[in-house]
DNA sequence: CGGATTTGACCTGCGC
DNA sequence: GCGCAGGTCAAATCCG
């Protein structure tokens, strides 16, 4: 069973289109899960990302840490220790990691939306009513990044609701899936601890909120708005192509006491794919710390190479 | 009492 | 075709 999960780990990654162009120290740098090279490379912007054609949905399923190697990398460092180092340190990048994904739906958004409606109706008549077999479910485009928490369920401003829950295979946590609340609102969220680093969420949002974030956390908690989290509401409305209210309003995110700031980056060169959340403490002093060590959250060549392709 | 969560059952897709 | 695993539903239950 194990084997047969990382064979199939592997035939995913060996088969992604990008996978190849991953350079193989990079492979696994992240200590998370693979994501599109570009993102490290600084080569493109997320949206560009959701661009990407050809990622098989099936390799973002796997966002397990590499519990097989990459065929990419050296047999001999099939487990980098650096992992763990990266994620004991006290603020590094490396110990969260983003990445999206798109069926091959995604590259026509707006038609794509339209059919997810109708999808979405059909699937409220549906229920009890067996689809029709020749129609694929079609999945929307998924959006997944694992934050060091420890809270599962992180509060990225939307509302959720959850519907269900799933032991996952290999894992002794269970898969949790949360629904937005907001009427008319398709977006899920699938939130599971990584049986690798039990200290890690892997949040996996699929499909884009038709709506405002409806909580404003601001002064909650007492962080000072600009001291927000560039979380996964900010995470999903950067991932998705969004109506002109993302642009307005700052992606925050209210975990705790949890507050990174963002505000000061641009956005456009802003890629989510370096998230990371820590352990919670509610002293400013963490929250100064987390300011300060800004840079620790993205990779110096975020900053360096805010270059467009 | 209303909304959120839990949880067992059911459906679907996929690999063998 | 069968079995497995992921995903979803909805009744029951919990909670504020």
């Amino acid at each position: 069973m194990e084997e047969k999960a990382q064979v199939k780990t592997e035939n995913s990654m060996a088969n992604s289109t990008f996978s190849d162009q991953i350079p193989a120290s990079f492979a696994f740098s992240s200590s998370i899960f693979d994501m599109p090279c570009e993102v490290e490379k600084g080569s493109l912007g997320f949206m560009d990302l959701l661009g990407i054609q050809d990622y098989s949905p099936s390799l973002f399923d796997v966002l397990q840490p590499p519990l097989a190697p990459h065929p990419l990398t050296s047999p001999a460092s099939s487990a980098p220790p650096e992992s763990s180092e990266v994620v004991n340190a006290p603020a590094t990048p490396n110990s969260s990691s983003i990445s999206s994904s798109s069926t091959e739906a995604a590259n026509d958004d707006q038609t794509k939306a339209a059919e997810e409606e109708e999808q979405d109706q059909e699937k409220n008549k549906k229920q009890l009513k067996p689809k029709k077999k020749n129609q694929k479910r079609q999945r929307e485009p998924r959006f997944a990044f694992i934050t060091k928490s420890e809270v599962d369920h992180l509060d990225d401003g939307y509302r959720w609701r959850k519907y269900g829950q799933k032991a996952v295979k290999n894992s002794p946590f269970p898969r949790s899936y949360y629904r937005c609340t907001t009427a008319a609102c398709g977006v899920k969220k699938r939130v599971e601890r990584s049986s690798d680093d039990p200290t890690t969420v892997v949040t996996t949002y699929e499909g884009q909120h038709s709506h405002p974030c409806p909580v404003m956390p601001r002064g909650s908690l007492g962080i000072p708005p600009e001291a927000v989290t560039f979380s996964a509401a900010a995470a999903s409305s950067f991932a998705m192509p969004q109506p002109q209210y993302q642009q307005q309003q700052q992606p925050y995110f209210n975990n705790s006491s949890l507050s990174l700031n963002f505000n000061h980056m641009n956005s456009s060169s802003i890629n989510p794919a370096f998230l990371h959340e820590r352990r919670l403490r509610p002293s400013p002093a963490s929250l100064l710390r987390d300011h300060g060590l800004l840079e620790d959250l993205l990779p110096s060549q975020m900053f360096k190479e805010p270059k467009e392709e």
